[in-house]
DNA sequence: CCCATTTATTTCAAAAACGGAAATAAATAA
DNA sequence: TTATTTATTTCCGTTTTTGAAATAAATGGG
């Protein structure tokens, strides 16, 4: 399966740290079981290699003995380029290992693969150009789409919101830039993201859900990012609420994106004849007592509550992530899926589970591009590294 | 973490036994990345001690070079006890190390721990004389139970249908036996059955449901048991169908239990004046056409069905397993729930997910438990075994 | 302030595990 | 029968890992 196998410990090691994020020697050899011995020899390498950094812990409650030095991901390691083709226009950022973003671009949107992958070229070497980032510093670039992704082969099976189909997008960017792309579904793209960069860094159980025009979601379990058996995990968006309910563009009746999704609440305002052209202005409309607008955010936050209940009962994570990406904000519909989830789960959920839900920056999702960069680089691209100059004997 | 660790290929060589069941020597090699000459090595190991077995394959589809032979647990390597007290009367069975049972026993059902592990004994001993299987050959017991259990420490932490209460059961029945012993919850206990012993034996991802009083599931991902974060994973049977719904004894309405469990169906059969004990009697009356009967089955299996296409949309398991122990059939319950789940999975999820439902035998949730034993002896137990004297230096 | 105690990390030599190349085995196709 | 193909084993050198002892860095108590 793998030609030159990484060892072992030291997978074990780099996996540990992606999904605990901070970790002394003692801890490292704890929760790995190898010796502490190896675990010296071990982070020393990482740490030659730029790789790991040691984190000067100020510990409140600190014990008796020699004090542990937390070990971490060097922020200043590498850096990579984020994409996010699903919001228009497409935004390109520049983060570092612990994805700080230290530069940002818009590029127009563009429905042609090819041309795509120019622009992200552009935007690599404007990028680069203005932080001084070095290009040999650059490790990979992380794109995230709407859709069906192939992400073993770096190909858009299928996204209906760029109208692609079998794009090998992957490829096209690695062309286009010289540079190692990966690819993920925006939905994972996000997972991925809390999980490296944001509020799941210590979390090995959650959920994470994309409010947008669609509802996105995401597993992780057991510390990784769980696909499915064949990569369709997460579709809550078409969860059935109603089988009597209105029909859905993937042809069954009352599916959750119809009552949660931002398009289908805005298009429910319009034939209600309100006047809003983002959801944020519904919620606006809702604030001030309009009955239809609070009746049709009510039903979203009630589908919404109700889907996340079944998920949670179904697997029991830790934490459900909301990113809003759409601008509900801090209304009647985060209010009524929170009231709606904790109204329908057993009491020891309810005592267990934290339902989040955060608003994002405009980087959000190619900062969640940027991660799933990251991630594959830890995973796999490192390899070339070690087996190169750097790990040879001392 | 582990004390006297096993080396690790030793235990990722199991762990591959474990999650794929039968594996030549090459397959482990390329499976695991092990190199050839360590997994000859490993495996002449395992089959010294007996655990592992040639197994001669007559594989129809021969291809061009020396044939591979396939590996996978010897039957004969050892025994587990398997405990029941689910049901009522409880099932001792005698299993080997393929989930053959050699031989069963009733034991009268008994609500007192204590009085419980006395009575496991005598079941042990007699099964043991009546099979002629040699003490040393049974490796442990595993009792599956309804209700939240602490698996780690063998602890029931509450069973409603039990009466019991932080009962320590684990510890009990190694105290009344001698040999080590591991509760699970019935339907993890199951999930693990159809993995080792069942339907599942090859599957990585799937999830599997009891359909007896109550609705049980539990999940495989990655080729593991999936607790959840607390272990609470799989509780779809109080996955909420309608807010408005018959109220639970949870608290909350309109759970799928209150639709789809037996108890619940059998409910709604006397309360609508049908004369029924079983769910088998209840089908039989659909089948001659009773227009009540048939709108409780179709309700029942209408929820289920929902529930399941969710889970499905949500996890995308590759197969998902129904044991039916109540005595459904293939009556009107199991034909709707499958076309419920049908008609509201994406298509894509349709060809690709297996539905299976079985009818069991009597002693399949006391080999469930048995399976458990033998996971638990399989991933825990036989460290003290390869330490010992087998493993030395050849 | 010094010393015993505690916990973390490193050092170093011995042992174990592992990988690579070549040999051997067991089949099929010609 | 021989060439070819794939699986498995053998052999040997090297890398990795471990275990025990040493060292480091803190706290708490005289």
């Amino acid at each position: 399966m793998n030609a030159g196998l990484l060892r072992s410990s030291f997978i074990v090691v780099i996996e540990a740290y992606l999904q605990h994020g901070m970790l002394s020697r003692s801890d490292l050899a704890a929760l790995t079981g190898i010796s502490r011995s190896a675990i010296t020899e071990i982070t020393q390498n990482l740490l030659d290699m730029g790789l790991l950094q040691e984190f000067p812990v100020i510990q409140e409650k600190q014990g008796r003995g020699r004090p542990a030095v937390s070990l971490r991901f060097s922020a200043s390691h590498g850096y990579f380029i984020g994409v996010s083709v699903t919001d228009t226009p497409s935004l390109v950022i520049l983060a570092d290992m612990q994805g700080n973003v230290v530069g940002e671009c818009e590029i127009p949107p563009s429905d042609a693969p090819q041309k795509l992958a120019t622009t992200i070229r552009q935007a690599m070497n404007d990028l680069l150009r203005r932080t001084g980032v070095p290009r040999s510093r650059l490790l990979s670039i992380g794109i995230a789409v709407t859709g069906v992704v192939d992400e073993n082969n770096g190909v858009c099976r299928y996204s209906a919101a760029l109208n692609w189909r079998d794009v090998p997008i992957a490829e096209l960017v690695k062309k286009a830039t010289g540079a190692e792309a990966y690819v993920g579904n925006d939905a994972n793209a996000v997972a991925i993201g809390e999980k490296l960069f944001g509020r799941a860094r210590d979390l090995r159980h959650f959920s994470s859900l994309i409010l947008g025009g669609n509802i996105g979601c995401a597993h992780y379990i057991e510390g990784n990012l769980y696909r499915g058996y064949d990569g369709g995990a997460g579709e809550i968006g078409h969860v059935t609420l109603d089988v009597n309910g209105p029909r859905c563009r993937c042809g069954k009746n009352g599916c959750l994106d119809m009552y949660a999704g931002g398009t289908a609440m805005l298009g429910l305002a319009k034939a209600a004849g309100l006047d809003c052209q983002t959801v944020h202005d519904l919620e606006g409309l809702a604030t001030v007592g309009n009955a239809k607008a609070m009746s049709i955010l009510r039903n979203g936050g009630q589908a919404l509550g109700l889907a996340v209940a079944s998920l949670i009962q179904i697997n029991n994570p830790k934490c459900v992530l909301f990113a809003d990406v759409e601008g509900f904000g801090k209304g009647i519909f985060q209010a009524t899926t929170r009231q709606v989830i904790e109204n329908n789960i057993l009491p020891r959920f309810l005592a267990s589970t934290e339902i989040v839900f955060h608003q994002v920056e405009r980087s959000f999702l190619a900062r969640a591009a940027a991660s799933v960069a990251a991630q594959q680089y830890l995973r796999t691209g490192i390899v070339s590294r070690v087996n190169g100059s750097t790990l040879q004997k001392s």
